[in-house]
RNA sequence: GCCUUCGUCGUCUAGUGGUUAGGACAUCGGGUUUUCAUCUCGACAACAAGGGUUCAAUUCCCUUCGAAGGUACCA
């Protein structure tokens, strides 16, 4: 058997999103599993939509949730888009500099399996319309495949645009085997006349696909089940060259909420915006996983190495799967307990700083980072997303906090004065300001008032919020200067 | 319209010719003698429908229905 050589084929016609990511994911543990060749192969045949940044927000993403490939486009230092690898170049716009699609579309038409079309698009779309009134199938109605040879050239020598097409064959049924869907059978007749080279000497998709992995030896085609019913036109594609069809394996598509393909429009599915966001790689690797497919026991929580070693190209689901923001969640929050303080606290680093609570500096500073894990050691297992940070401790790191009246109230009534004055007085005369300590102090004013009045309103009056930490913690880390300050400005 | 594919709790899914159809997320409720969260216990909740085949069908076959994708000089 020849080497193992997957490929992932993205367009950079928008960022890539949490489906093609899946995707991506699908790909990458077959090739590592298989301890074959994984490369990344840019499809930007279609100049229109290109967009400028897709290609280093997808390489950077790539990079972030630690999917390593063999060849392929990369990012040096400066964010200077190299390649490496010995079947280059990987982006198919410098590929078509060659010229080597025209070539093969043109070995096409001379072995009889493709030919030239002059339409416009203009009589295109009018034929369509015709068709599609009359609930005919809006194929191509091959006006220019009976063109002569002497036709041809004249319209040539006029300068007139024309497209390739391929001459799909009549009254055949064209089967394939997917690994995912089994075997799939198309009758040609419901198959257009594919364009191949588009009129400005691109390729289409179908032609780029084909030929590249042809020419890159790719041995295992994994993608969406979008391109399910396109792969007939590969497969004869393919045969019209006499090339060896590579195996097929498709994936079904990850969903919007309402069921529709997941666009790259929709929203903000775009993988960077979860990774900004405070998504953790190690979640978004297991939640997608996990979708279409999972091990087959009952176990959700994977690392990368375990998932990497049970997982099953077999065991792919057929139909799609709805985007699930809430079990990513779930996952993101399990994923964030599970990291070593220092760990969380390095993750958290840049929210802290872009919410202008802390600086670079106080990082650097070990007292101050000292009293920074702490703060944040109270707020790890509170919270699902990295953003969520900021909002969680900043009243740690700031010296005038504003707390609401009618929430430092709710519990209290009419003492809560009584209560903080009298929390006051005990905790002025406290020596040993330790979690412990503290709770046996303030057990005595509680058993006055009621454990729930002294506890929250002491807790709101030294957080200012509605849900934090609890209160004896809270004091703890807080000190002692600090939290007697806080409570004083109420009485 | 035509072509292809799919159909187990709301969602992600396990599973089987005979099961109380299992787990997870979400939701709801209880506990963890201070809020929220964590943790923990429990509840709710599904085999799209109709025909066959069979002693027996969620499982095999057919039909219908529903859903998605494709139907571009987009990928």
């Amino acid at each position: 058997m020849s080497k193992i050589r997957v490929r992932i084929a993205p367009s950079p016609t928008g960022y890539v999103h949490i489906g093609n990511i899946r995707t991506i994911l699908f790909n990458y543990f077959f090739a590592r599993q298989m301890k074959g060749d994984f490369i990344v192969r840019i499809e930007d045949t279609d100049q229109t939509r290109l967009v400028d940044d897709a290609l280093v927000h997808l390489l950077k993403v790539l990079k972030d949730l630690k999917i390593d490939y063999d060849e392929g486009p990369y990012l040096d230092e400066n964010d200077k888009i190299l390649e490496k690898g010995d079947f280059g170049s990987y982006i198919q716009s410098e590929r078509k500099k060659s010229g080597i699609y025209k070539k093969f579309a043109e070995e096409l038409i001379e072995k009889g399996y493709a030919y030239r079309c002059f339409c416009t698009p203009e009589r295109l779309e009018e034929m369509r319309k015709n068709l599609q009134e009359k609930n005919l199938p809006t194929k191509y109605d091959r006006k220019c495949l009976h063109l002569t040879q002497k036709e041809i050239d004249e319209k040539i020598a006029n300068g007139e645009k024309f497209v390739i097409r391929l001459k799909v064959p009549d009254n055949e049924q064209i089967e394939f085997e997917d690994w995912t869907y089994g075997k799939i059978s198309t009758p040609s007749n419901s198959i257009d006349d594919q364009v191949l080279l588009k009129s400005d000497g691109f390729p289409t998709y179908h032609l780029a696909v084909v030929v590249d992995d042809h020419l890159m030896q790719i041995s295992h085609i994994f993608r969406g089940e979008d391109w399910l019913p396109s792969t007939p036109k590969h497969i004869l594609i393919y045969k019209a060259f006499g090339w060896e069809i590579p195996q097929h394996v498709h994936i079904p598509n990850v969903l919007q909420p309402n069921k529709k393909k997941l666009s790259k429009r929709f929203e903000d599915v775009s993988t960077r915006n979860y990774l900004e966001k405070g998504y953790l790689p190690e979640a978004i690797w297991n939640y997608l996983s996990f979708v279409g497919w999972n091990p087959g026991t009952e176990q959700e929580i994977m690392s990368r190495e375990e998932i990497l070693k049970s997982f099953d190209i077999h065991k792919i689901q057929k139909s799609g799967g709805i985007f699930n923001i809430e079990k990513l969640d779930w996952y993101n929050g399990i994923y964030i307990r599970k990291l070593s303080i220092d760990e969380f606290v390095s993750r958290s680093k840049r929210f802290l700083i872009n919410a202008k609570i802390l600086t670079e500096k106080d990082f650097e500073d070990s007292e101050k980072l000292k009293y920074i894990k702490k703060v944040l050691g109270l707020v790890q297992k509170r919270i699902k997303i990295l953003s969520e940070v900021p909002e969680s401790v900043n009243s740690f790191f700031s010296e005038n906090i504003q707390v609401d009246k009618k929430l430092l109230t709710t519990k209290g009534k009419e003492k809560t004065k009584e209560i903080l004055q009298k929390v006051f007085e005990n905790l002025t005369n406290l020596e040993i300001w330790t979690h412990d300590e503290l709770s046996k102090n303030l057990e005595s004013i509680a058993e006055i008032f009621g454990r729930s009045q002294v506890f929250f309103t002491t807790r709101v009056a030294i957080t200012g919020k509605q849900f934090s930490p609890g209160v004896f913690e809270s004091l703890e880390v807080l000190g002692k200067e600090r939290s007697l300050k806080r409570i004083k400005k109420l009485i």
